[in-house]
DNA sequence: GTCGAGGTTAATGCAC
DNA sequence: GTGCATTAACCTCGAC
């Protein structure tokens, strides 16, 4: 578990690019009880697989961390939130820095985004064609949907988790709502969602927002987009739960009914069958007295002869 | 100040 | 060398 390499120090730091506050902090704004490192050289590149799930499970960490009202800090003052996530990913061997993490955390967040609003609403498309979904997709076809085209199953479950847990904890205070505290997996990859083709090419309904009794007089139209947007995935959501449960229970109808056809049909059989058992045993039975009226008769006359 | 969302830019790698 | 795709990083805005 313990990861072997120390901070792999980047060899030159050469040419930057659009360098962050930090690229050596001294790290004196460190309010975390982790490592605080005196200097510190993060990596630079894309992120790998590895980096990111730290970063991830990181991000989980400070979210529950944050979340627990009793607990012993839940956020210091003037701590950075960020500069939390940075420690705990230096300590587990992702060297990144706090703006790093922030910004990685922001694209994940973007690329998730997309592809669950993808498979959620293209999910119902099943009448027509059947409903590709992005993880059986070729790259050019992702591309096609505007979509990532190297989201990672780990990443994406990860972030799902993530999300889910803090839509959990975000709601469980205010009202319970067991409805939808589902699984990670099943809010967005519930693929059979019915989604009435509701419009907009926007981002992710990410949480039912509950509490909105604010005054909304001050909110310009974008704010009244991103609220009627939250209600609306609300509503398709319930719509989608609604119409899962209808669909479930028309299939249950059409099999039962299915099912009584053809114990009808087998019913019918067996009668009919029995007739013709009946029908040949009937002539069976003439068959065989007429052979014995001939042969009383012949007996008859045979006796008759003799006298 | 923090956070999330969204737009944008710059660096990088790859194919031609 | 050029064009394109990808992605890290920057920037702005609004809400809290």
């Amino acid at each position: 578990m313990s990861n072997p390499l120390p901070p792999p120090p980047p060899p030159s730091t050469h040419h930057h690019q659009h360098q962050p506050l930090n690229i050596i902090t001294p790290a004196t704004t460190s309010a975390t009880t982790m490592t605080s490192a005196p200097n510190r050289e993060y990596r630079k590149g894309n992120w790998t697989i590895q980096e990111t799930l730290t970063l991830i499970t990181a991000k989980r960490l400070d979210d529950e961390r944050r979340a627990k009202p009793s607990t012993s800090s839940p956020s210091k003052p003037g701590e950075l939130r960020w500069k939390w996530i940075e420690n705990y990913c230096w300590d587990h061997g992702c060297f990144r820095s706090q703006n790093q993490c922030n910004d990685k955390w922001d694209n994940l967040l973007r690329d998730y985004k997309k592809v669950r609003q993808y498979q959620s609403s293209h999910s119902q498309s099943q009448s027509s064609h059947p409903f590709l979904s992005y993880w059986s997709m070729e790259r050019h076809q992702r591309k096609l949907h505007n979509l990532p085209t190297n989201m990672s199953p780990e990443v994406f479950e990860a972030l799902n988790d993530v999300l889910q847990r803090k839509l959990n904890t975000q709601q469980q205070p205010h009202l319970h709502q067991p409805s939808f505290s589902q699984s990670p997996e099943q809010l967005p990859l519930k693929t059979d969602q019915n989604p009435p083709e509701v419009d907009a090419p926007v981002t992710v309904s990410e949480e039912s927002d509950s509490s909105e009794t604010e005054s909304s007089e001050n909110l310009d139209s974008k704010t009244k987009r991103k609220k009627v947007r939250k209600i609306g995935s609300s509503i398709m959501r319930s719509a989608s739960v609604l119409a899962q449960t209808l669909k479930s229970c028309e299939e249950n109808k059409e099999k039962r009914h299915q099912q009584v056809m053809e114990l009808e049909h087998r019913r019918l059989q067996i009668e009919e069958t029995r007739n013709e058992v009946n029908r040949k045993g009937i002539t069976d039975l003439v068959a065989a007295m007429t052979n014995l009226s001939g042969a009383i008769q012949s007996l008859i006359a045979n006796h008759y002869d003799q006298t």
